[in-house]
DNA sequence: CGTCTATTTGAATGTACTCAAAAGCGGTGG
DNA sequence: CCACCGCTTTTGAGTACATTCAAATAGACG
């Protein structure tokens, strides 16, 4: 269990001493996946949020028709998990997949809870990440309503250079809330 | 200055004792602003957030094009503000206009700091908030990613009843992401 | 090497947009 | 109180964007 990367990536928001850095990694869990297996199922019950320290991951939404829609990717220092049934307590309306063999830290509600309530700062932490996801998922929305699926690739591109060279065109489609063949049309515009 | 109706918000997630919630009390403004003012708009700096007491107030991003986008409505209960460009002292990136007459509470960013680190449960209550709009852009998104404009737009009628009666069909239609005309067609469609 | 999936290409279709014009509605002033 | 003005909503025709389906090609992995 090696919480190194999460203690680097806390202290860029707040300082925690060592016994809260001890509690903390105290609560996590190590957990490696391999490509294509899922962290998280559609359906079933979402007790845990994830700290990549390294891979690749997809979050996903299967519509009852079967379209696929993906809501995020995660790299190494992003949390991942599905966030809405998480909080609530209610089964997963996505699915979290590995795009790469990934090394997590894992936490559960319970366990995070437990760390709000014993360390303040890290509650700040989190609530500077939440700002910070609210905020993007916002962006993305304006982007998403105001501009065409072009324009939203090359932002796409643009913003996550890393992800982008790692995942199928398939699945940056799906981000985009386009069709595989629609994207191949786009990219073989010229410029 | 009422926040009699912002105690009550708060205290359904988070305790705070009589001098916690009389130092907030002192952060906060009251600000009445008629119908059609704005309380932000597009390039100015976004140093407050805002409380809902009465009234209805609508976000929304003009591109270049021209193009209105709306990012959210904020009625009694909301907080409201640029959140993107709030937390990271940036210009705004959206306008914010009263839909109808409001009273608002108003708090800046340097009163908001102050209170979170002297009311940790203040901070929890925010943590809390910024997960559920987090949670909610999400799940708007996975919506807009997987459905019709049709269901978008029924989805909308059922989840906020009391903000589609008071909006127009136009901005109804730039909330949706399509146009006043195309919302027109949907709705003469017969069921 | 063979299989499976991703990507490309193309034709036909559907969804949503633009533009223009008419009709409806609300607020304001005479 | 009514008439007018401006904005919203509707309607329709023509167009553009994006999808579906099918088939061919290319890549990745075991």
């Amino acid at each position: 269990m090696d919480p190194t990367l999460l203690l680097a990536h806390i202290r860029k928001h707040v300082k925690l001493d060592l016994p809260e850095q001890q509690l903390l990694a105290s609560s996590l869990v190590e957990k490696s996946v391999k490509r294509k297996e899922f962290v998280l199922k559609q359906e079933e019950s979402c007790k845990h949020i994830y700290f990549v320290n390294s891979g690749l991951l997809r979050a996903f939404h299967l519509s009852p028709q079967g379209k696929d829609s993906t809501i995020m990717f995660a790299t190494k220092e992003w949390w991942i998990t599905d966030m809405y049934c998480f909080v609530n307590r209610l089964p997963a309306m996505v699915n979290i997949q590995a795009v790469q063999d990934c090394e997590l830290l894992s936490l559960s509600k319970d366990h995070l809870d437990k760390v709000f309530s014993e360390i303040p700062r890290f509650e700040r932490y989190f609530r500077i990440l939440m700002e910070n996801a609210y905020s993007r998922e916002q962006l993305r929305m304006i982007q998403n309503l105001s501009n065409t699926a072009k324009e939203r690739y090359n932002t796409f591109l643009n913003k996550y250079p890393d992800i982008s060279a790692h995942v199928t065109q398939k699945q940056i489609a799906s981000y985009l809330g386009i069709t595989p063949e629609f994207l191949s049309a786009i990219r073989a515009e010229k410029d």
